[in-house]
DNA sequence: AGTCCTTTGAAGTGC
DNA sequence: GCACTTCAAAGGACT
């Protein structure tokens, strides 16, 4: 948990991570990171449109960021990874808090505890594609380092199980008339029981966690769903009747995410998601500490109640099979391996044809260590400071500029 | 219709 | 134990 405020001046990792911040000229960045949204917008703009004037190629930002990316410094992610290993060790759920004291109390969620109603600070963000949002409410109050509110209250109920529109409604409050406005990310986990056989819960919400089985796209559909008239997501169940899928509950980005998008779209009109979530990673890094706590904390109450709720669930059941993916993967290097021309290379991962290497990293001749001159001639082994990597993500420089 | 992109973090896999 | 991979959200762009 690297970001947590350490209060009593316990390190978690928390200070190393700070520390490799300011050595890495993010104090600096953080300070400018205040005046954000217009330069965000700005650079984010113009490097799009430059991208596009220059190459006209789609993936002509991705390069530029992977080359920008390229020299993110390995230590700095080992110090997020390593700190967020301690995450869920004794330190996490004991000392690292210790401005939490609610951690060592009941799980508000566990079926014997609850939480009260006594909250209605709520943000309300009104998805684009028409789905609201509850989101907790991201005030001091709620995590300030002794909540006041929370273990009292949570004493106060006991033997009732959790009904999340009601018991939530405290902790996580609706809106006025906000009765289906139930977030898959804040919280809003129904008892497995109580959920139906798609998992719908008896008040005819479907519960966000629980999608049908048949990939991304669907998922957003049944989003898009959610809050259909009855009947219609009636008929649509028993159109498909598919096996439900329990996500993975949202981690503190995510969660930073789901409530920042609608602002950063607000003020940037923007809708595209990644340059947005470029945006969110920019802003992430540059809240400080006690901010990032807050939702690393929301994060750990998530994964906690997942936990009570889903206790077989794993991550795993999402996952694609290992052997599809990697046949897929093997299938893509053969076709890269399989003679053809650079011009053909360069297409299929929209290099530009005239500057680009056609090797499938994707970098550009000029800052790239080790050309790749053509991908059917084999390419050298990335080197650790440089690995290419076409399908995932490569290290995430934390002070990248848009 | 399905996948990619882009971000961070959690958790799984494989060595 | 470490490095790597997958998946969570989002929606436009692309295949």
């Amino acid at each position: 948990m690297p970001q947590l405020s350490s209060g009593g001046g316990d390190d978690l990792g928390a200070n190393d991570e700070m520390i490799a911040f300011k050595d890495e000229g993010e104090q600096e960045e953080k300070i400018q990171e205040n005046a954000f949204t217009e330069r965000d917008l700005a650079d984010l703009k113009s490097s799009l449109v430059n991208e596009s004037e220059i190459n006209q190629s789609p993936h002509a930002v991705r390069r530029g960021q992977q080359g920008e990316q390229r020299g993110f410094p390995e230590k700095h992610r080992e110090h997020l990874d390593g700190a967020s290993k301690h995450q869920d060790g004794g330190m996490y759920k004991t000392q690292a808090y210790p401005g939490y004291p609610f951690l060592m109390l009941p799980d508000p969620y566990l079926p014997n505890s609850s939480v009260s109603p006594n909250s209605n600070k709520v943000s309300v963000v009104q998805q684009s594609h028409g789905m609201l949002t509850s989101l907790l409410p991201y005030s001091n109050e709620h995590f300030s380092p002794s909540p006041p509110h929370l273990p009292t209250d949570m004493s106060q109920k006991t033997g009732v199980h959790r009904h999340h529109s009601q018991d939530l409604s405290g902790y996580y409050s609706l809106p006025p008339g906000g009765v289906g406005q139930i977030s898959p990310s804040m919280g809003w986990f129904p008892h497995s029981l109580m959920l139906g056989p798609s998992g719908m819960h008896p008040t005819g919400i479907p519960h966000p966690a629980i999608v049908p089985h048949t990939g991304k796209q669907e998922h957003d559909q049944y989003d898009r769903g959610m809050y259909m008239k009855p009947h219609h997501v009636e008929a649509k169940r028993e159109k498909e009747p598919k096996k439900p899928v329990i996500k993975k509950p949202l981690n503190a980005f995510m969660l930073y995410m789901k409530e920042m998008r609608a602002k950063v779209i607000a003020e940037c009109t923007l809708k595209e998601s990644a340059a947005i979530n470029q945006i969110l990673g920019r802003r992430w890094h540059a809240l400080t500490r006690e901010e990032q706590a807050k939702y690393y904390e929301l994060a750990r109450k998530e994964r906690q109640l997942h936990m009570q709720l889903y206790p077989t669930w794993s991550a795993r059941d999402n996952y694609v099979s290992g052997k599809k993916k990697r046949r897929k993967r093997e299938k893509l290097q053969d076709s890269n391996t399989d003679p053809g021309s650079p011009k053909k290379c360069r297409a299929r991962f929209g290099l530009n044809q005239q500057t680009d290497w056609c090797g499938p990293c994707r970098c550009v001749p000029s800052n790239h260590p080790h050309p790749h001159p053509h991908p059917h001639t084999p390419s050298p082994p990335p080197t650790p400071q440089h690995r290419c990597r076409p399908t995932t993500r490569p290290p995430l420089s934390s002070h990248s500029t848009i």
